[in-house]
DNA sequence: ACCTGAACACCGTTCAAGT
DNA sequence: ACCTGAACACCGTTCAAGT
């Protein structure tokens, strides 16, 4: 045999991340196997599931006990803390490759309430708070990465202040609009931990939590 | 003249609504104008302008007073539940098109903070409030539609159980997978602003609010 | 100002045929 | 099982030219 399942889709996830979504033809994941276009077709009934798959492996691993963000570990975590890294580590997991976050969003509206990361999500937050948590985490990172992009784009014509290590402005926050998403994307799961911290301590659970 | 750019836009929102996104090619809106392709380009840039045009009209009016949601009418209403109609509305106005949540997200993406509802939302409930609602109304909208799509296809081949209207399970919630959707969305909803008025009360102020 | 006609450089997918 | 070669029915965008 000469090229695997596996073979395609790392194919796939070198293409993504050196041109983009847009970028990401068949053709093109064909062209990085050195192979015809049609011999995909062989691996993968289409381009939607080749996608599916690329989404996999992009949050491989995420969700699995505090994977990814390090900090106060050593056991007791509440299912807050818990459910609070495992969005954390969501990001950092599809920013990590362009446009990541697209691809896992939109593989991850085909099939809601069945991944992996939902479901331990719903163990910890209930089934309500944990879409919350989730349609939040994309949305913040879609919206993180198109101003990576914007920025990468608008650094070649307007600089717009000299120096790399840009300071913060005076109020302290970060002057810079892609390390402002950052900040900005604690402050917004914050928000919507305390909301699902207050609506445990009213009905005792989380909506449809299975803990306890 | 033959055409003005209102036209275009209408066009193109009529093609979307008939043949989804990705069947929405400038091809197709050149056809259903009656016009050669490269005639589309002496009114808008490129396709992804025309796409910003579109989602404005989507979206158009939704945020303004308490448009679009009926109900406890009658002023004194506080920014919590001004926050909510409009998110209410603007979930609405996505749906109402074939596609329009995608649209709308990936054109609210490009300006962030600039668009008139992310302002009006900040009034009331802070920036960082206004960020969490909208990601969170994309996303919940975007799925709803997902779901849509696949129930309107999967509907031609297994019905599933004969009747077309489908009683609630036993519990009492609906067991159609959308009309649980639309459910879901007032519940995330709820979560988010119980999280918001939490720390309204806590600092006094929504962070970066206006209103005090 | 608004549009045509033709072209360029691409797409995803299918299918018979090879090894 | 895995791939080639050729084809089909499309894309977005550019550009000279018309009225």
């Amino acid at each position: 045999m000469r090229n695997t399942l596996a073979d395609v889709v790392s194919a796939a996830l070198r293409v993504l991340d050196e041109n983009g979504l847009e970028g990401c033809s068949m053709r093109r994941v064909a062209a990085e196997l050195d192979v015809q276009p049609s011999a995909l077709y062989h691996h993968v009934p289409n381009k939607q599931s080749l996608l599916a798959l690329m989404a996999d492996v992009i949050v491989d691993g995420v969700g699995e006990r505090d994977a990814g963000v390090p900090g106060e570990n050593g056991g007791g975590h509440s299912g807050m803390a818990l459910a609070r890294n495992a969005c954390l580590a969501m990001r950092s997991a599809m920013l990590a490759v362009r446009d990541g976050a697209d691809v896992v969003a939109t593989a991850a509206a085909f099939r809601l309430g069945a991944s992996a990361v939902e479901q331990r999500l719903a163990e910890w937050v209930g089934a309500d708070g944990a879409r919350t948590l989730l349609f939040y985490t994309f949305g913040q990172a879609q919206s993180t990465q198109t101003h990576r992009h914007a920025a990468s784009l608008g650094a070649l014509i307007g600089p717009e202040s000299g120096r790399a290590g840009q300071r913060s402005g005076t109020n302290g926050a970060p002057s810079d609009p892609v390390l402002e998403l950052d900040a900005s994307f604690e402050r917004g799961l914050d928000i919507i931990l305390t909301g699902l911290e207050s609506e445990h301590r009213a009905t005792g659970a989380p909506t449809n939590g299975i803990l306890h």
